[in-house]
DNA sequence: CCACGGATTGGCT
DNA sequence: GCCAATCCGTGGA
């Protein structure tokens, strides 16, 4: 959920994956410490963006306890409300095809450009600003899908990646 | 200081 | 399926 320029873009989680600085090669907390970094050490509930090839956001939620460099990435979103708001800041233009809403935050980078994430929104705390993540009581864990992460070249064995299954919105089965 | 390559995406073959 | 785009964090000289 994220309030930007007075409305409220929302949308559900439906793609994950978790990365773990202690244990995980993939992580970026894994060399320990930097100045990149420093937020995924803190405790919880803060949002970690970085920037990556040249040209893309990511965010993840900052999941661990204090000096534990664990985050959880942001993989999906289905789009809920404002969605031509979000299609204005991901493809320029608040009209767009049926195709175009499922791949309008099906991938990390994705749902950065959608609600408008940025460098500037890195440490965010999500317990209290205009961006902030809520429960999913409904979601049961029958509908969740478990595999190895994507688009990582160490530590690929690790099973951390979390989708909804029968999700059309997912970056890819 | 400099070189390398990435938790990606979209366009072209 | 392949690859360019395009910054900057990180690591080695």
């Amino acid at each position: 959920m994220r309030e930007f320029n007075g409305k409220r873009l929302a949308g559900k989680i439906v793609e994950v994956e978790a990365y773990d600085g202690l244990i995980d090669e993939a992580a970026h907390t894994y060399g320990g410490k930097t100045k990149r970094n420093e937020i995924m050490f803190e405790e919880g509930g803060f949002l970690y963006v970085y920037f990556t090839y040249g040209m893309h956001f990511c965010c993840n939620v900052v999941t661990g306890k204090k000096d534990h460099g664990q985050a959880v990435l942001l993989r999906a979103i289905e789009p809920l409300n404002e969605i031509e708001e979000m299609a204005v800041n991901r493809f320029g233009r608040n009209k767009i095809s049926g195709k175009e809403l499922f791949n309008i935050a099906s991938g990390p980078a994705k749902i950065c450009k959608a609600f408008g994430i940025n460098r500037s929104d890195n440490g965010t705390d999500l317990t209290k600003s205009e961006i902030y993540i809520l429960d999913n009581p409904k979601l049961k864990m029958s509908e969740i899908v478990q595999t190895a992460r994507i688009g990582i070249k160490k530590s690929k064995e690790l099973p951390w990646r979390f989708y909804i299954k029968n999700s059309r919105f997912i970056s890819k089965k």
